[in-house]
Parts: C-alpha cells; structure tokens; sequence
RNA sequence: GCCUUGGUAGCUCAGUUGGAUAGAGCGUCCCCCUCCUAAGGGGAAGGUCACAGGUUCGAUUCCUGUCCAGGGCACCA
C-alpha cells in the first residue's frame, strides 16, 4: 500500500512539473509515512510542504493542487488537507480487510518480503574464547545475533551463521595449563595456583575427566613443576611471566602429545558446553569455525603475504607491521611479534580474508562494545587487501547488567565468579531471556532483571505477548466446546467494523513494513514493541467485543481477525526465538 | 587527551530518511469479572526531550560547543 501510494505521489508531482506549477528542477523525496493519528488517516504525505519554498506558494495551496492531479485508485477512500499543509489519505475499506485474507493464506511466510534480493551474508557472533562456559554477557550477543538472523532471513536475506572459535593461541595454553595444575592437586600435589590461570570450578571438573581417563600418567613432582618459575604476583612477581613460565613448565614436563591430550580435552569440553548452552538457547548456527584451521592450511601466512604484496606491511624491531594507518586507524599494528609468532589480529586479517573469499556479499560482525577500538584495524585490512570496507559492517553490543529486583548482581569473570548463560535459563527459562535481552536497542545498556524476567504477570512483557496468543487458541477451544466451528469467509469482513477492530487491521498491515525497516537498521527490538502493541490491541478488543456470539456472521470474522493476530503474533515470536503457547 | 555510545515522565525505555497535541511499560491513585483464562481491560496524575547556540516554513530528531555517565585506546583475546 505505501509503495502503491508513493507511485500516485509521484505521478502526481509529475503533472505538477509538466504543467509548470512546480519547477523542473526540484527533486522532493515522496515520503510516505504512516499517520500517528486515526483521526488523520491512514497515511500521511508531506510533500506539498517541501515544495512550497521551489513553487513559492502556500502549502495548503499545492497540497490541493496535487491532490487534483493524484491518479484514481480503487484502495483511496478520501484525502484531506490538514495542519500545515499535510495530505491525509483514507484507505478503503476493502484494502484494509484484505490483510486478513493474506496473513490466513501466507501462514508463517506473512511479513516475509524480498528486499534482501537473497544477498549472502555471514553473520557472525558470540564467538567467545572456549575457556569458560559462557556468561550473561554472551547471551545478549546471542539472542541479538540470533534475532537478527531471523529477521534478515524474513527480509530476503541469504543468512548463514558463525561461530568463530578462537582455539589458538595463549588464552588457550593458559587453559590447558590451569587444568593441569588442578588435575595435580587432584593427584594429590600441594601447589600454590596462579593467579592468573582459569580460576572456574569448571576447571576441577575437566581436571577430573582427565583423571578418570588417565590415572596418575600425566603426574610430576609439584616442586619440579614451580622449580626456576618466575615468582607470581603475590609473591611479589609478575603475573604474566609466571603464567608463561608454567605453560612452558608444562609444555616440556609433559611433551607435546600428552599436553595435547589435556589441552584438548579442556577445549572439547568447553567448546560441547557452549553448543548445548547456545542451542539450548534456541540459538543455532551453520558452522562453527575454528581459528586453529586457519594456522594449519597456511591461510594466516596468506592474509599476511596479501596484505605485504599490496605493500603495507614493515619490518620493525623483529616485528612485522601493518600500515593499518595508511586507513584511518590511529597507529599501526603488530602481525607477527618478534618472536615468530601471528597475533591474534593476524588471525583476524586471515578469517576476514577468507570470509571474502568464500563469496559472501555482505560480512557482519557483532561484538561486544568493548571491541570498539578493533574496528578501524580489521576495516584497514579490508581495505588493504582490496576489498570494500563496505563490505564489513560491525555491530557493537553494550553490556548487560544483571539486577535481582533492586540489587545490582556483580561479576568478575577472572574470579571465574560469574552468572553463567545456563544458570540464568534455568532461572528465568529460554522465552524470558530470549525476549529481555532484545527488548533494547542493542547499543542500548541493558538492565536485565530477574525479578521481572521470571514474575508471572503483566509486569512481564513475554506472558503478556504469550498471553494473547494463548487467548485466541482458547477461544476456539470453547467455540469447539460449543459446537461450532470457524469458517472463513471474506464477505463478511466488512462488519469489523468498531474502533479497536479498525486499530487491529491497520497494525497487522503494518507488520511487513516493520519487519522490512527493522532488518534494514538491524534492530529486532522493533520486533518486541510492535509485538506488545499488537498484543497490547487485541487485550482491549477482547475486553470490549465478545468473539462467539450467535451471529455466524459478524462472529466468523471477528474470528477470521482473531486467528490473523494469532498468526501475526506466532510469527513474530519465532523470529526473536520465543514460544508461542496454546494453554498458559 | 583521543575515539565511541548514551542523557526523553519518579523508574526502565520507544520515538518510523526533520512534521500535526512527544509515547509505552512499571510505580502511584480510581474503576471493571452472574461475561470466550483478571497472566486481562478502562481512566487520572506525571515532561524545560541534559544545557547553549546554529540550519529550517518547522528540530527530541541534523550541525557545533559545553556538562554528565558507560565503554575503549597492547607484540591480550
């Protein structure tokens, strides 16, 4: 309908221009915009405004004029002049109740649109470090990432997700390290553990499997091992070193196989936690992409042979440099340190390069807000390697905080003491989390209460969405209980014709637009508000209006509408990953 | 210091490429079930859109500056 109308609109301003009213050269934009107002239509054009200066005439004038000029059309009941110089269109009636027809016959395909021209895009996030369960931070990547997946999915985009697993590594030696000094005190060694090793219970509880696995076989003497390490920080060391020094400790102690073996362990360990976390979080992805796969096919040395042969790379007290400033970024970076080894940033160059590379038309990135600074160097490597660093859109996610009603929850995650993802699903469940971590703009800091999330009752937005769906199921619940049965017929829409079913019709046909303008900005928020309006809506209607009445009639289209608002409300659910209940 | 995101009702937040009387939930106060689940509905009160300039017919929205708050500025990930 906006579309057919900004046709007309433009048409119009057309003749406005052939018949010399309006200089050639103008070029308004023909903005057509829904109406706040049910007293000012349907829509609202504002254009007769914006040409009032070029035409040198009054607004309310030229909104007449093009009015005259404005091709007839069967879905327009009327268009006024009002305010300023706004044109107020009037749909037709037949146009509004064709929305139910098309929700009833689309299904769950209802709001789905092309706009996306099935363009490729890789959309990766949470990508987390396996050396830890994952945390209430990661969840709103999560729910946020997964959302926007569905809703660009729902807007014609071809969208696969990724998890891109940073295997590779010190944070990933500093792990397998930490288990095995635990694994130790399990062989009954008495040792002092590090302050800067993984701190988690969940470490004794890897340091356990192996145990189980291999006996005592990976067992050395305590002393041996903290023999000749630099002291740690307590003891008036550095923290840094004496973490260092263990992983070497235990590289060589225990020879590559067996570190393998514990450090594998770890990781497999982890990494199996955060794929039934995610899934358990209705959160699913294509692939899951391992940096170490980028070490071993040589696609790191690649992305850094790239990046020297366009010429922006130097060598630098033993280290290689990216020119990252020749782009923007505020100094260069490191490569490869002096010691031989990638940094992570290499890692990232060679997985961006190779995200190019397998053929995705569009590269999106969610992180969380404290990788803020990062952007400029993986855009400056983009570019460097000859890409459109429009190709790369990074999407930042501010923190969440949690609240237990008015307490503030602290989390320290090198405490290891933290609320992890699982406790809070077990907690407040899937839906409830699911909804509350999308419920902000994702830049947006976010008050996460528990007390709230968890509370039956209207406080909680979720039961409320929930709640209309279940109502409608109910009603043909009692409908059946009554003998009757619901038969669609579109010939007697027209008597839905009272305030709150008129207010109902205009938000389904809403739907498409917001969905289309939400996957455009990148905000599944949009989703839950206009879910909690249109919940919001039918609540009222429900309230004022009795659906099974003795009219077969009037009663079959109220519920012709009722089950399009149920289908609307199911489809909207699904995209943010919430359940859509019959019975509550 | 530089970069970045915010500042809208008592609280938490929306606000559609600049538009008509700035909205919602919670909280507070009042009201509604002999009626399809009251996990619901109706109503009232509540605002200097942080502040000051600028652009515009028109600014919560765009630009500049100031103040306040969160985050970031590694050969860590």
């Amino acid at each position: 309908m906006k579309q057919h109308l900004h046709t007309l609109f433009t048409q119009a301003l057309e003749q406005l221009k052939t018949d010399g009213i309006v200089p050639v050269e103008a070029q308004p934009s023909v903005h057509i915009e829904r109406a706040r107002d049910a007293k000012f239509g349907d829509f609202a054009c504002n254009l007769a405004m914006q040409l009032a200066k070029p035409a040198k005439q009054k607004p309310r004038d030229l909104a007449a004029l093009l009015i005259e000029r404005l091709p007839a059309s069967d879905s327009i009941e009327k268009v006024d002049i009002a305010g300023p110089g706004f044109i107020n269109i009037f749909v037709a009636a037949s146009t509004q109740y064709a929305v139910i027809p098309q929700v009833l016959a689309q299904k769950d395909a209802f709001g789905h649109s092309h706009t996306g021209q099935g363009q490729k895009v890789l959309l990766e996030f949470v990508s987390a470090n396996p050396t830890g369960p994952l945390h209430v931070g990661h969840g709103r990547g999560a729910a946020y990432g997964a959302a926007l997946g569905q809703l660009m999915r729902a807007a014609g985009f071809d969208v696969f997700c990724e998890y891109y697993v940073n295997d590779a590594g010190r944070q990933m030696s500093i792990l397998g390290m930490s288990v095995w000094l635990r694994y130790l005190e399990l062989c009954g060694e008495e040792l002092t553990f590090p302050s800067g090793a993984y701190q988690g219970d969940y470490i004794w509880d890897i340091a356990a499997d192996v145990h189980r696995a291999n006996g005592d076989a990976f067992r050395h003497a305590a002393n041996l091992v903290f023999a000749d390490v630099v002291a740690d920080e307590a003891d008036g060391g550095d923290k840094d070193k004496h973490v260092d020094a263990l992983i070497v400790k235990a590289q060589t102690l225990l020879g590559e196989a067996d570190f393998n073996t514990v450090f594998e362990t770890g990781l497999n360990t982890i990494l199996d936690d955060i794929r039934r976390d995610l899934s358990g979080f209705a959160v699913e992805y294509e692939h899951w992409f391992s940096e170490r796969s980028l070490t071993g096919t040589g696609l790191v040395d690649k992305a850094v042979k790239t990046l020297q042969n366009n010429g922006y790379v130097y060598e630098d007290k033993g280290a290689l440099w990216f020119r990252s400033s020749d782009f923007g970024d505020e100094k260069d970076r490191v490569l490869v340190r002096d010691d031989g080894r990638p940094t992570y940033f290499a890692s990232d160059v060679a997985y961006h390069l190779n995200k190019v590379e397998r053929g995705f038309d569009h590269l999106i990135n969610i992180w969380g807000a404290d990788h803020h600074g990062y952007i400029p160097r993986v855009q400056a490597a983009m570019e460097a390697m000859g890409t459109n660093k429009e190709q790369l859109t990074v999407l930042l996610v501010q923190f969440a905080t949690l609240y237990r009603g008015k307490e503030k929850l602290q989390m320290s995650t090198r405490s290891g003491k933290f609320v992890t993802l699982r406790e809070l699903r077990e907690e407040v469940g899937t839906d409830a989390a699911r909804f509350f971590y999308v419920m902000r703009k994702s830049e947006q800091h976010l008050d996460f209460d528990l007390e709230l999330a968890k509370s039956q009752s209207n406080d909680n937005p979720v039961y409320y969405i929930q709640y209309a769906h279940a109502r409608v199921a109910r009603v043909l619940e009692r409908l059946e209980e009554q003998g009757k049965t619901w038969v669609h017929d579109e010939t007697h829409l027209g008597l839905l014709d009272t305030e709150h079913e008129q207010a109902l019709l205009t938000r389904l046909s809403r739907y498409p637009e917001m969905i289309e303008a939400a996957a455009k900005a990148y905000e599944p928020h949009q989703i839950a508000y206009y879910l909690r309006e249109l919940a919001n809506e039918f609540h009222s209607y429900y309230n004022a209006h009795k659906i099974i009445i003795d009219d077969d009639s009037l009663r079959n289209a109220r519920l012709s509408l009722s089950m399009a608002v149920q289908q609307v409300l199911r489809n909207g659910l699904a995209l943010l990953g919430v359940s859509a209940p019959e019975k509550m």
